[in-house]
DNA sequence: CCATTAAGATAGTAATTAATTACTATCTTA
DNA sequence: TAAGATAGTAATTAATTACTATCTTAATGG
């Protein structure tokens, strides 16, 4: 396994580094991850993170980065691939509780980092992610409605908070079981209800 | 202000304590509350905390149990004023964005709680409640099914798991806006949607 | 009005934290 | 294969944490 390696590459050690705050995320308390635990996950010493990051802050900037780029890149090519708007913000919904699923310890880091008080570069980073999640379901909830596949007088800004939200819900679900599998399973079920209240005729 | 009164009763400064730590949630991560701050904030010593309770744990057991009683106790209010199952699974919902708007701090103390490895009392007690809750909401949705007010093949447990979400899909929005106030206002138009989606007709 | 007692202040403790240090092992390449 | 660069180690730092022991003050009932 690459993760117990030495001697990696300075690149490598980051992305390996990325990877396992991003893993103990789904173990415990994202603010309670410290960096003797990274460390210690990696086979390394903990004085050792600090000849690849210059602070914490920056291990979670790291994190926040690779977060928002593989999530967007996903969903992008779940959407993409949808031949109509409805068909594509039910694979975006999907591509994400898969990913989520994937990464349980994701939705864990940025409720926390929105959690924080101020203006920190991790909390604008999840700010900014949520806000182009948001653009690209309010493009396709407005493509929805000029093919007439949703309600024409569909409230598109809450439609967008519920379907965030809806994942959110599944995640607090998942939390409450301890079972990660729940969220891919329940998922369908879930996005049935929203997809009856944003449609056109039920 | 009681809050920065001296010499209070045991009973009141322990009552004191939990208003202060849900105050506190709000503005900041709850496991980066520190006895500290909780101190702090009621014009206390840090050390002083320790005369009304054994330990943090403890403290965090009380905010627990206050909120559960106080949040259970409102929406069966609001629900048991209700005429049919449908206008009390709305009250129930306008009950609960209304405490979360008047506690911010709430939804990000049980997001927390039920983040924590292991079987801590307070993630139990967490467990527990929202077990509760959804009890009260599959209750009124196998009503509302009864009464024909819903749709007759409604998935109850994904209806369930996307009301708990619509509510933390609006936490979100207000950790991304900063604007507390915003869960009240876009509120109505989050339920609207759930109310179709759960909903006989369109 | 004073003695009792509950509440709080003061001044600590040991453990843990992120970060820094001087040093060593390993890889690369000319 | 020697030299320089890179990656990691082990020990230590100052700050912060929850918690405790001891002293002081304020309220209250006889």
């Amino acid at each position: 396994m690459i993760k117990y390696s030495k001697n990696l590459p300075a690149d490598e050690r980051r992305a390996v580094t990325v990877q396992v705050v991003v893993e103990l995320a789904a173990e415990r308390n994202p603010s309670d991850i410290t960096t003797a635990a990274i460390a210690k996950r990696m086979g390394l010493t903990q004085g050792a993170l600090f000849r690849h990051f210059p602070t914490k802050e920056a291990i979670l900037e790291s994190v926040t980065t690779w977060i928002a780029n593989r999530l967007l890149t996903k969903i992008d090519e779940a959407a993409t691939q949808a031949s109509t708007p409805m068909a594509a913000i039910e694979a975006m919904f999907m591509a994400h509780i898969k990913f989520v699923s994937e990464h349980p310890g994701v939705p864990r880091i940025l409720f926390g980092e929105l959690q924080r008080p101020g203006d920190t570069l991790p909390k604008k980073m999840v700010q900014t992610l949520l806000r182009q999640y948001k653009e690209r379901l309010q493009r396709l909830l407005d493509a929805g409605i000029s093919a007439e596949e949703l309600n024409p007088n569909l409230d598109i800004s809450a439609a967008a908070a519920l379907f965030i939200g809806s994942i959110q819900g599944l995640v607090m679900q998942t939390l409450i079981s301890g079972d990660t599998a729940h969220i891919v399973k329940a998922g369908p079920g879930v996005f049935a209800i929203y997809c009856r209240g944003i449609g056109r005729t039920v």
